[in-house]
DNA sequence: TTGTCCAGTGGCACGCAGTGCCGTTACGCT
DNA sequence: AGCGTAACGGCACTGCGTGCCACTGGACAA
């Protein structure tokens, strides 16, 4: 195909062509269902041949979710470059904040994609192993937070678990909504609750630590806007 | 093959050439690697034909993890046969102590299994899907719990994916370092310890809510053996 | 302009997972 | 003894994913 082989030829190219093959798949997904759609389908939708496809993406099931390793990046990069001192609470909540930039940039298509790995069976077990990376990228990040702390890898993996827990909650909520653009911010706010429920100090904790706590819930109350507990 | 044949006649029977292909891709994985290894050669080490593997198992990953669904069955029991009064802190202790038995039920091939988990990508992302099922299977019976707290949704997410965070932290480290029979109570202990940093009473919790936590906080610090904080 | 390089493409063939189908076998039941 | 049936093995087929190779058309130098 001599269409393909131009456009492939410069980068906006190669985007465009990547494009079309994300689109003819979640099209022939959506319409005749993930097992009955093969890759030369979407190949020959995409107006490529089937071995390009594989030059795109790694597996059939890639071309639902083909941006996983640049959002873990993005959050790797929050972690890294966070300052020491910043409370956890605040960090976790700055590095799931990341992860709905990256939905609300394409809404339509992230709602198409939830729908999708909602229904299809194969591709929510492969949405789990996606979410189980990023669990897992915060409990890395964590552990490290806790290093002093006899509990710390407990800690670590209980905040991990639930601070991606609760980014999904409200993030599926919000996709299964249909991604209204009013609704982001009743989603972040959402996710941000999450904060109030996490393990606080530990037993043998330090006046630190303690002193650090109330820094964390006093920040995360302000942005929640809401008044202390009476 | 006739001797296959005579051993599938009867329960036993069946029950011996699952083992036998349990073993033989255990075996093989391990010695050969999980990709160099065809369903093939796992039917031919256990002396069957490679269309009666796929009788026992749905597909080769399956070999590995066969009991998933049973274990999950055992799990739902629990929640199902709970009294309405337990608290559910020992609750959730009890659910994931299920699982524990039935790793303890066979040390070796837990540890080969979690081997093979831990190394390789595809299996370890099957894993990441099935732990995600049990996720799945506590916050639905946490939700239904906490239905009249107005944050209930929100608690059920983050109890059960700190419990089951904490669950797999626990186990993993028993199975890493080997499975000692004499380290299953501390295997269990560490697990129990989640108790400690499960979220409190939701902010517009009314008395009894609260009544309710300190009796979960007093039976855990029981059940820990420790004593409650000067 | 002409020749050379080369990144990207499409086609072909292959291995392997998983499935449907069918003939065969051996056990249990009457 | 004869029959029903459950489990088996083999065969053929679809589809995913990969290695290999020839081709194409743009970039660049002479």
């Amino acid at each position: 195909m001599t269409v393909a082989a131009r456009r492939g030829r410069s980068p906006e190219g190669r985007a465009e062509v990547r494009r079309d093959l994300v689109a003819a798949a979640v099209e022939l997904f959506l319409v005749r269902g993930y097992e009955d759609t093969t890759v030369d389908d979407i190949a020959a939708a995409a107006g490529v041949g089937r071995r390009t496809f594989f030059r795109y993406f790694r597996s059939k099931e890639d071309a639902i979710s083909p941006d996983h390793e640049a959002a873990l990046a993005r959050i790797a990069e929050v972690f890294e470059t966070a300052h020491p001192t910043e409370p956890t609470a605040t960090l976790v909540l700055r590095a799931g904040e990341t992860v709905f930039d990256i939905y609300a940039d394409d809404p339509r298509l992230s709602v198409e994609r939830y729908r999708l790995t909602h229904e299809v069976p194969v591709l929510r077990d492969r949405e789990s192993a996606s979410v189980d990376h990023y669990r897992r990228l915060f409990t890395r990040y964590l552990r490290r937070r806790f290093a002093s702390d006899p509990d710390g890898d407990l800690r670590a993996a209980v905040i991990g678990a639930a601070v991606v827990a609760a980014h999904n909650l409200a993030l599926r909520a919000w996709l299964g909504a249909g991604a209204p653009e009013d609704g982001m911010e009743a989603c972040r706010g959402r996710f941000r609750r999450v904060a109030g429920m996490l393990p606080g100090e530990p037993a043998g904790g330090d006046g630190l630590h303690a002193v650090t706590q109330r820094l964390e819930q006093a920040v995360v109350r302000l942005e929640r806007n809401t008044p202390p507990a009476p």
